[in-house]
DNA sequence: TTTGATGATTCGTA
DNA sequence: TACGAATCATCAAA
């Protein structure tokens, strides 16, 4: 704490030079006093609080005082001053603006969303309410973490409080001893909030690395396949089997599937890329979902008469309106009965996307070419298109 | 436990 | 960038 340097004890006796000048001693001489101050620390509490009074009531004191003051004036200002606290480093606010985008930082909010994190995830998956569970574990964990480093860092602040307050306590008392000028205080306390720092920086980045730990498990958890719901299953392929001879769905037809089967534009992407592909791999395997979901549309088409599935069909580019006649998806539909049993290859000429890849016209049969009831292709917006 | 089904991911391609 | 193809990982029924 103090910067005047401190002879070893028990300190020696000050060389003459340092001695007053001779003159009628009242009592101890200065050298005599200054030892007396030097050997304090050495005393028993006690004895040294006796020592210090009758120090403080020393006739001498006031100009040992003023002595103390001016030699540590002209040393002071070299020695403070050099390891002043910078600014906040960028590492700190980096971890600040982590834990505040992670909610962590924020108190907890009650209800639902207790967390950014939480709340900003999408819940791909298919059934919104499987993953409730991942979700409440995930804020609950979170929520633990949250409350261990607000508890933690309640805990630092608490005892860097403390900590300050007794060392400004302890400078003031000295300061009836020795010169401590408002400013040291000051300064003493700037480096005690530093140390505090540097263990709530630890804290923080602790916490950083226990969030990114839960976050990592928690996508992992959502990488865990979940079957979509029966209705979603439904949705899907209802649109793929009514738009067979190009089950490319567009971006709005896609979103609308989505909306239906309450799954996201992702899955349904992927849904159809997966069905795409397996459907062209082994056709005699749909052949009776097929049928089923044909036969479904059929149904739907003559009981709806006339808006037929594009009423439960979201739309597509190529799939747009046909007329007046409810052919644009049924007709799919029925060409796909027909011809599902005598799969073959296509001549060129296909869907939209055939022409692209120049993969779905070896799957689904052209209208135009492989399906008896050729007439319906004319109508068909889909091999239209 | 095995096996088929299926959603998700990755990589190459046009 | 969307898609096809291959593959992985998990679910669920047998």
């Amino acid at each position: 704490m103090d910067s005047l340097p401190r002879p070893q004890r028990p300190a020696p006796p000050l060389p003459a030079p340092l001695r007053p000048p001779p003159g009628p001693p009242p009592g101890p001489d200065t050298g005599e006093v200054l030892q007396q101050i030097m050997a304090i620390t050495d005393q028993s509490l006690e004895e040294a609080q006796a020592r210090k009074h009758a120090l403080s009531c020393h006739r001498m004191k006031p100009a040992l005082f003023s002595v103390l003051c001016e030699i540590k004036e002209k040393t002071v200002l070299s020695i403070h001053g050099v390891q002043e606290e910078g600014p906040p480093s960028a590492q700190l606010m980096r971890l600040d603006n982590m834990l505040l985008a992670e909610g962590v930082s924020r108190p907890e909010r009650r209800g639902r969303g207790g967390s950014a994190a939480a709340t900003s995830t999408a819940t791909p998956g298919g059934c919104p309410n499987d993953n409730s569970l991942e979700h409440s574990d995930y804020r609950a964990k979170l929520s633990q973490i949250r409350q261990i480093y607000h508890s933690e860092l309640e805990k630092y602040e608490q005892a860097c409080r403390e900590f300050t307050t007794h060392v400004t306590n302890l400078l003031r008392e000295q300061s009836r001893m020795r010169p401590v000028s408002p400013k040291e205080i000051e300064r003493m306390v700037g480096v005690i909030h530093g140390k505090f720092n540097a263990i709530q920086m630890q804290l923080k980045q602790s916490t950083c690395e226990a969030v990114m730990t839960l976050r990592s498990r928690f996508l992992d958890a959502r990488r865990k396949r979940r079957n979509f719901s029966k209705q979603a299953t439904e949705v899907l392929n209802e649109y793929f089997y009514s738009h067979l001879s190009n089950p490319y769905p567009s971006e709005e037809a896609k979103e609308e599937l989505a909306r239906k089967g309450g799954i996201t534009v992702s899955q349904v992407s992927n849904w159809f890329g997966n069905k795409r592909i397996r459907y062209k791999k082994n056709m005699g395997k749909f052949q009776e979902e097929a049928t089923i979901y044909t036969t479904k549309m059929a149904v739907d088409t003559t009981k709806v008469g006339g808006l037929g599935s594009q009423a439960s069909c979201p739309s597509t580019p190529s799939s747009g309106s046909s007329g007046p006649f409810p052919l644009t998806s049924a007709g799919d539909a029925l060409i796909t009965l027909q011809t599902l049993t005598s799969l073959r290859p296509a001549p060129a000429g296909g869907g939209l996307r055939s022409q692209a890849r120049g993969g779905w016209q070896g799957a689904a049969p052209p209208v135009s070419t492989a399906s008896p009831a050729g007439d319906l292709s004319s109508v068909n917006s889909d091999a239209s298109n």
